[in-house]
DNA sequence: CGGTATCCGCAACGATACTG
DNA sequence: CAGTATCGTTGCGGATACCG
């Protein structure tokens, strides 16, 4: 796979030459990641998905579900009801994207506390 | 999968109650991610894995590379001969690791295109 | 309720210089 | 070559206030 870069690209992240890693880096978001298996549960509110995806502010979980939903990973569903609901999904694309995500996600959970223990060795290791 | 969290849980993403979420933000820093996928092809050099690995720089490699050995992700090989020869591969914990991101990555190159023109459309349907 | 706008601190990051 | 040290900047991210 490329992910090399050449003097002559561009580094920014963002830049035309190599754009799939801006998209790497939203679907591996801080928050995105987190979001995204939330998601694939089922379809939550803001602030229901506030609550469920512990320690994130309104701000950046508007912003990331912005990039998200601009990305197409996300469907924003607001209804014209007062008070406001706005619903939260996985587009179809978004699915795909959660699945690898989540999977990602599994695998670091099993093998947490296998890390534990190895960055308890490595530490001891060096005073 | 567990992503939620409770008033009475440190926030921390360090702290002991949610260590998963450390090790996953390791593993998709924006670094560890690239660092993780080139060495699964094959072991590097320092400054090899800098070159291939476009855009990054000193502090933050030998950074990356720290945190991903003490989680036990990576091998260090300091070769005592002068010039110095340093090796970085993949353990078979971080070979693992690696699969799983790659996984991500290939299916982010696929879908990159489609998201491009999504961010397109999102775009002109906001002024 | 579901945001946006604004301010601001601090950690992350990059560039540079230096060392074994 | 493979780093560490230092420094300057920046932009992420939290807190707060306000709006539809």
């Amino acid at each position: 796979m490329e992910v090399s870069w050449q003097p002559g690209m561009k580094m920014d992240v963002n830049a035309p030459m190599c754009p799939s890693r801006g998209v790497l880096e939203h679907v591996t978001s801080r928050w995105g990641v987190l979001i995204l298996i939330a998601l694939r549960e089922r379809s939550y509110r803001f602030s229901e998905l506030r609550r469920h995806v512990g320690g994130v502010s309104e701000k950046m979980l508007a912003q990331t579900l912005q990039t998200l939903e601009r990305d197409g990973f996300v469907l924003r569903d607001a209804q014209p009801v007062i008070p406001p609901r706005v619903d939260y999904s996985l587009t179809e694309l978004g699915e795909e994207a959660a699945a690898q995500v989540e999977a990602l996600g599994r695998w670091t959970e099993r093998r947490t506390e296998q890390v534990l223990k190895n960055r308890e060795r490595y530490d001891e290791a060096r005073p």
